[in-house]
RNA sequence: CGGGGUAUAGCGCAGUCUGGUAGCGCAACUGCUUUGGGAGCAGUGGGUCGGCGGUUCGAAUCCGUCUACCCCGACCA
């Protein structure tokens, strides 16, 4: 491609509203035009990296055995009514209604409409495994679309839902796609992680996201460092310390602590470490108040203590007249010793001695406290937060944190939609039985956002070259004053052309200051300057954007150079 | 949905308080000069001042109202 003949519209100044930096480098090396909030149109330059993270999607999801489809973007409202998420969806539903009054939504997730298709479609045992997807434009009317495509109110997806007749195959299903997507994100380029992920409300017996590693990202992974491991951390296991709890020293004594509430406020009236103070926390429970304990330098993980038996869910914590009602004083003198409530230590709360805490008594702290002989536990249970340095859950390294950018998410959903759908199948025997499913998602134009927020520097984008919307292109110096340096330009372009490589030949009349700034703003993993300075050496410059090293080659060396290059390097 | 903010040329902004015929920089177009890191000079085009209504001799400016967009929060298969 010429410029001249292409689309290129890039800007010195960033726009006023883009906040992260792969939102200001896409406005500015104008691959996408902003519409409406989330809204975006992709331009000749965007679309070609879009296509590119497409291709390499459908060619692994092909490798898979999985069967690409189209399903359609608007979907009947009665459709989403039989699995009641119609209402359940809530207002990220874009509801819409055709001249007859009828309801119809532009599909957010295509569960609905699969499973439909798939009980209109498959009634043997004999047609099973199979594995369906698409690649499509979806719509989430989001409550504050934000970040450009990151998080934009229409995208592209590729969404995949496979059927089985038995959770065995369904597993089977879930690996490969597990496996596939490690190869996308490493074909693409990417620092990654798969990541634990919640089951949740959905159900179901797995869940893994995809998470892209980098600092701007929305949620926070908790990963090993020393193995493959890696979680939310709302879901990251905290694991019972190992050394055994020490022994009493200290006797037990009630002391004043005017004024002091928080953990904090009490370990400094104290002068002890907030690791020494207990942090006691009542909730309502089965059966009357319970109390959570976990050590003061530790955060209660409210969805692990909403999964506890003993606790009531939703979880919900005692108002400040309950807990005076239960305990005798304020919330912030609660305290375990003698406290009238199921008592569950946190593993780490349960391992400390000579602590700290409330002394069930406005104003006052007992000190030195230790299980067994001054207070008791019920039970003991995981209830924190992980913390950085804590023990791996799977035994190898500590845990680092990081942000992360979700780009995947793998599910098995098991038969929540075909029971509600009534998508059954014959079995060996004969026998009727639901189809399990699993459904697996990849955010396309997301990872677009998340490859340029992993990969940039001041001067803007570097692409990954499996997804460049060039792999080269070729800078000639004052093409328009000089015949050789025109020639050699274009006989380079055609050489790299027919050699397979995707190149970009500026022959816009523009000085080389303004021309070397595009090329860096633009990203393109390979520069070939063309001047009269090396060409008299019959030499041309090549540039890295990676490094922005630059190295003198020989003319007629170039291209089976760049061809090794852009073929053996993501 | 709660809180805050903004809306003036393609982009970035001034002008609004104190009403008087709309400006700056960048970008675009033309010409001349310049040419290895976003050139200089001269000239040109481009604006329903977000919409509607009101006050006024006169509204970008004051008042009312609606809308859009952005930020923080809650929400998020």
């Amino acid at each position: 491609m010429k410029t001249s003949r292409f689309h290129l519209v890039t800007r010195k100044e960033t726009p006023a509203d883009a906040e992260i930096v792969s939102h200001q480098l896409m406005l500015r090396a104008g691959l996408i035009n902003k519409l409406g909030a989330g809204l975006y149109t992709w331009t000749p330059l965007g679309l070609k990296v879009l296509r590119k993270v497409e291709k390499i999607v459908r060619e692994e999801m092909d490798k898979t055995g999985a069967l690409e489809m189209l399903m359609p973007a608007v979907q009947p409202a009665e459709l989403w009514q039989e699995t009641g998420r119609w209402e359940q969806f809530g207002g990220q539903l874009l509801k819409i209604t055709d001249r007859a009054g009828r309801d119809y939504c532009f599909g957010p997730t295509h569960e609905e409409v699969i499973t439909d298709f798939a009980r209109k479609e498959i009634k043997s045992h004999k047609q099973l495994p199979v594995n369906f997807y698409q690649i499509q434009t979806k719509f989430r009317d989001e409550i504050r679309p934000r970040f450009g495509v990151m998080r934009a109110r229409e995208f592209l997806m590729k969404d995949a839902y496979s059927f089985h007749i038995d959770e065995a195959s369904l597993k089977q299903t879930y690996q490969d796609m597990h496996d596939a997507y490690c190869r996308i994100f490493e074909r693409i380029g990417l620092k990654y992680r798969a990541v634990d992920a919640d089951s949740g409300a959905i159900g179901g017996s797995g869940s893994q996201e995809f998470h892209v590693i980098a600092d701007s990202g929305e949620d926070a992974i908790a990963y090993s460092d020393s193995s493959d491991y890696a979680a939310n951390i709302e879901k990251a296991e905290a694991l019972p310390p190992a050394t055994p709890r020490p022994a009493p020293t200290e006797p037990l004594k009630c002391v004043d602590t005017p004024g002091a509430k928080s953990i904090d406020e009490v370990a400094q009236a104290l002068d002890v470490e907030k690791d020494r103070v207990l942090k006691t926390l009542l909730v309502e429970g089965e059966d009357g108040p319970v109390a959570l304990v976990v050590r003061g330098d530790h955060d209660l993980n409210e969805i692990k203590a909403d999964h506890l038996p003993a606790v009531k869910s939703p979880l919900r914590f005692l108002t400040p007249d309950e807990v005076k009602a239960c305990a005798g004083c304020a919330p912030g003198s609660v305290g375990v010793a003698g406290l009238n409530a199921r008592i569950i230590a946190d593993h780490s709360a349960a391992n400390m001695a000579d602590f700290v805490t409330g002394a069930n008594e406005d104003g006052k702290h007992l000190t030195g406290v230790n299980w067994e002989r001054d207070a008791h536990y019920d039970e003991t249970a995981d209830i924190r937060n992980v913390v950085e340095g804590d023990p791996s859950p799977d035994g190898s390294g500590q845990l680092k944190f990081a942000r992360g950018i979700e780009v995947g998410h793998i599910f098995q959903l098991g038969d929540k939609y075909s029971k509600a759908m009534n998508a059954v199948v014959l079995d060996e025997n004969g026998k009727s039985v639901p189809m399990k499913m699993g459904c697996y998602g990849i955010g396309v134009s997301r990872i677009v956002g998340a490859a340029i927020e992993q990969n940039h520097d001041d001067k803007g984008i570097i692409w990954p070259t499996a997804i460049a919307p060039f792999q080269v292109m070729i800078l000639p110096m004052n093409l328009h004053k000089s015949e050789r340096v025109k020639a050699t330009a274009h006989q380079l372009y055609e050489d790299l052309q027919k050699a397979g490589v995707d190149v970009l030949l500026d022959d816009r009349k523009i000085r080389p200051g303004a021309m070397f700034a595009d090329a860096e703003l633009l990203g393109i993993p390979w520069q070939v300057i063309v001047g009269d300075r090396s060409l008299d050496k019959g030499e041309v410059e090549l540039k890295s954007r990676k490094n922005l090293q630059s190295q003198n080659l020989p003319l007629d060396s170039v291209v089976s150079f760049l061809l090794q290059q852009t073929t053996s390097t993501p």
